[in-house]
DNA sequence: CATGAATGAGACTTCATTCAT
DNA sequence: GATGAATGAAGTCTCATTCAT
C-alpha cells in the first residue's frame, strides 16, 4: 500500500501553493515532496490527474471540517463568527491558496474542470443547508431562491480569495466578516413566524 | 503609424477569449491577429506588457460605458436592469473572458498583478457611487460599509465569472441576475428618510 | 556629403565600449547615436561593414598620434614614458576596449578578420620601427629578429587588454609599465657601438 | 551514471573550436555531440555553466600537463623547447582555441569572467614558478618583478593565440619560439651568483 | 516500486535586415 | 537622405513524459 502516493498529493498541494498553478511542474512537485519526477506517473495517469485527485483530497477534508462545525448552526451571527474561523483555517494550511490556483488554471473542458464543477456543486450543498436553517422561518424567506443564492456565496468567496491572493490584502477578508456580522446583527433581530413543524 | 499596436491589442484579447491565458502564447497571438510573432516585441516591451496594455485597454471601454449608463440610476430595480444589459455586452465583446483569463493568470507581484489592483479599484469606485446612489437616505445605510460592500460586489462579480466559464452554464448568471431582480423590488420599496439637501 | 555617416561610426565605437562586441546590435547603434536603424544600412552595407569602417576609423586616427609622438624616440625609458601616456589616451577615448572588442568578436575568414589583420600588420609595423631606432647599435640587436618582436609587441599589448578587460583590474598595466620602465633603465645603461652610418 | 555529462564537455569544446564562441549554441553543441539540446539543460543550469566547466575542465587537465614537464626544469633554453612541445599539444587538443574564444568572448562581471579570472591567476602562479627557477642567481633578479613578469607572460601568450587564431597563420608561434630560444640561449650564459642555500 | 537520464516540442525573445513612405 | 514598422530565422531555456535499470 503506497505512503508514497499521499507525499506526492501533500508535495502537489504544497507546490501550488509556493509557486503557483504555472509552478506547478513534474519537476518542482518532486522537489518539494523529495522524490523522483517518475514517481508522479507511477501513480498518477499524467500531471492533470494528480491535480484532480489533490482538489478532492483537500476539498474532502475541509467539508468534513466545515460541516462538523457548522451542522446545528442556525443563526447568522453565529455562523459568521464560525465562519471566520473556518477561513482561518483554510488559510493556514493553504486550502485556500491551493483551490484557487487550481480554479484559475484550469482549463475549461479539461477533466480538472469537471472536478471543479463537481466540488463546486459540493460547496453549494453545504451552503444551502447552511442558509436553509438561517431562513427557517423568516418573512424573508420568501423572496429569496435558496440555491441560487448558495451559488453567489461560493462565487463571491471564490472571488474574494482571487483578489486576496493577488494583491496579498488580507485585510480584505477581515473587512468583510466584519461587515457580514454586522448584518448577521440585523438579521438575527428579523423574528421568525410561526411554522407548522417542517 | 501604428494601427497595427492595435491589431495586437485586440488579437491578445481574442485569444484570451479562445485560448485562455496559459495558450495565450506569442505564436497564438501573432496567429489570431494575422502577423509575425515579432511584431508583438516591437510594439510591447514584454508578452507581460501587452497583456497590461490590453486590460487597460478593454477596462477603459467598459468603464466609460457602465458610467455613461448608470450615472443617474438611484434604484435597485433600475440598477440590476441596467446591469443585466451590460453584462450581456461584456459577454458578448469577450471583455469579461479576456478579464476574467487575467485575474486568473496573473502571479502575485507581477506587473499585471499590480495592473490588475488598480482596474479592480477602479471598478470598487463605481460600485461606490452607485451603492451610495442607492443608499441614499435608506434606515439601512447604517449599518453598511459602502467600500466594504463594493469590494464585496466586485469579488463576487469576478467570482461568477470564474465559475460560469469554468464550466460554461450562461443559466447562472441568468439566474443570479433574477435573483436580484427580486431583492431589488422589496429594497426599492423601503422608503427613504427625509434629509437635508447635500 | 554626409554628416551622418560620422555620427554613424562614433556611435558604433561608443556602442562597442559600452555594451562589447555581442551587444553591438543595429538597434544598440541606432539608440547610442540618436538615428534609427535604418541608417545604418544607407551608409554601410551591413554591420560588418560598419565594424571594419569603425576599426579603420578609429585606427588610423590612433595610429597618427603614434607615429607624431614616437618619430624620434630613440631611447628605451623616453620610449616607455610615452608609450603610457599614449596608453591613457586610448583608454581614455575608448579606442582600445573598442578595438579589444572586436579582435574577440571577430570570426576567422570574415573580412573584419582581414581588416584586423590589416590594422595589425600596421601596428607591427610601427612597433618594428620603434625596435629598430632603440636597438641601433646595441650588442643585442644581432640576437634579435626586429620584425618577429615587433609582432610579439602587438600580441602582448593584444592580450594585456583582454585580460585587463575582463576583470578591469587596472592596476595591471599600471604594474607592467612600472617593470618595463626598469628595465629600460637597464637597456639604456648598454652602450652603442660605433658603426657606420646606416 | 553521467558519462552523458562528459560527452556535453565535450562536444562544447569541439563547438567551440569549430565555431568559435558566438557559435557556441545550445543547438550547435547538440548536434556535435549527436545529443538533444535538452540534455544540456538536464546537466547544466546554463550555457554559462557549461562554458564554465568546460574551461575549468580542459584547464586542469593541461595545467597538470604543464606541471609535469616543467617541474624541474631550471635553464631558458630547456624550458622553451618544452614549452614549444607543450604548446603543440595544446594545439592539437583543442585547449587553446577553445580557451582563447572563452577569453572573447566572456562578458565582463559574468560568472565565466570570474571563472576565467580564476584560471588566469592558476597560469600566472605556474609562469612564477618557472621564472623563479629559471632567475635563481642571475644578476637580473633584481630588476625584475616576478608576478608582474609572469603576468606578462600569460599576456602575451593569449595575445599570440588571438591573432594566430584570426589569420590562421601558425607560422607566428613558431617564429617566436625559435625568438625564444636564441634569447634563452644568451640570458643562460650569464653565470648565476653565488648564493647560500635557499 | 522507484529512479533519474533523456527527449523533443514549444515558449519567449532578439536581431539583422528590408521596404514603403 | 532618412524613417521606423515589419519580418522571420534563430537562440536560450523549460517541461511533460518515457524508459532502461
Amino acid at each position: 500500500m503506497s505512503d508514497t502516493r499521499g507525499r506526492v498529493l501533500d508535495a502537489a498541494l504544497s507546490c501550488l501553493v509556493a509557486h503557483g498553478f504555472g509552478g506547478t511542474t513534474a519537476r518542482a512537485i518532486a522537489q518539494a515532496g523529495g522524490f523522483a519526477p517518475g514517481v508522479i506517473y507511477y501513480h498518477f495517469t499524467d500531471l492533470d490527474d494528480l491535480l484532480v485527485a489533490t482538489l478532492a483530497h483537500t476539498c474532502e477534508a475541509r467539508a468534513k471540517r466545515y460541516r462538523a462545525e457548522l451542522s446545528d448552526v442556525d443563526r447568522a451571527g453565529r455562523a459568521v463568527e464560525v465562519l471566520r474561523t473556518l477561513y482561518d483555517e483554510d488559510t493556514a494550511v493553504g486550502h485556500i491558496a491551493a483551490v484557487q490556483e487550481i480554479y484559475a488554471g484550469a482549463r475549461p473542458g479539461s477533466r480538472l474542470a469537471a472536478q471543479l464543477s463537481l466540488e463546486t456543486r459540493r460547496w453549494e450543498e453545504l451552503a444551502e443547508e447552511l442558509l436553509t436553517a438561517l431562513l427557517r422561518g423568516k418573512p424573508l424567506a420568501s423572496v429569496v431562491r435558496v440555491p441560487v443564492v448558495a451559488s453567489a456565496a461560493v462565487a463571491f468567496y471564490l472571488g474574494m480569495e482571487t483578489l486576496t491572493h493577488l494583491d496579498g490584502d488580507r485585510s480584505r477578508p477581515a473587512a468583510l466578516f466584519d461587515q457580514a456580522a454586522r448584518i448577521a446583527t440585523v438579521f438575527d433581530r428579523i423574528p421568525r413566524l410561526r411554522r407548522r413543524s417542517s
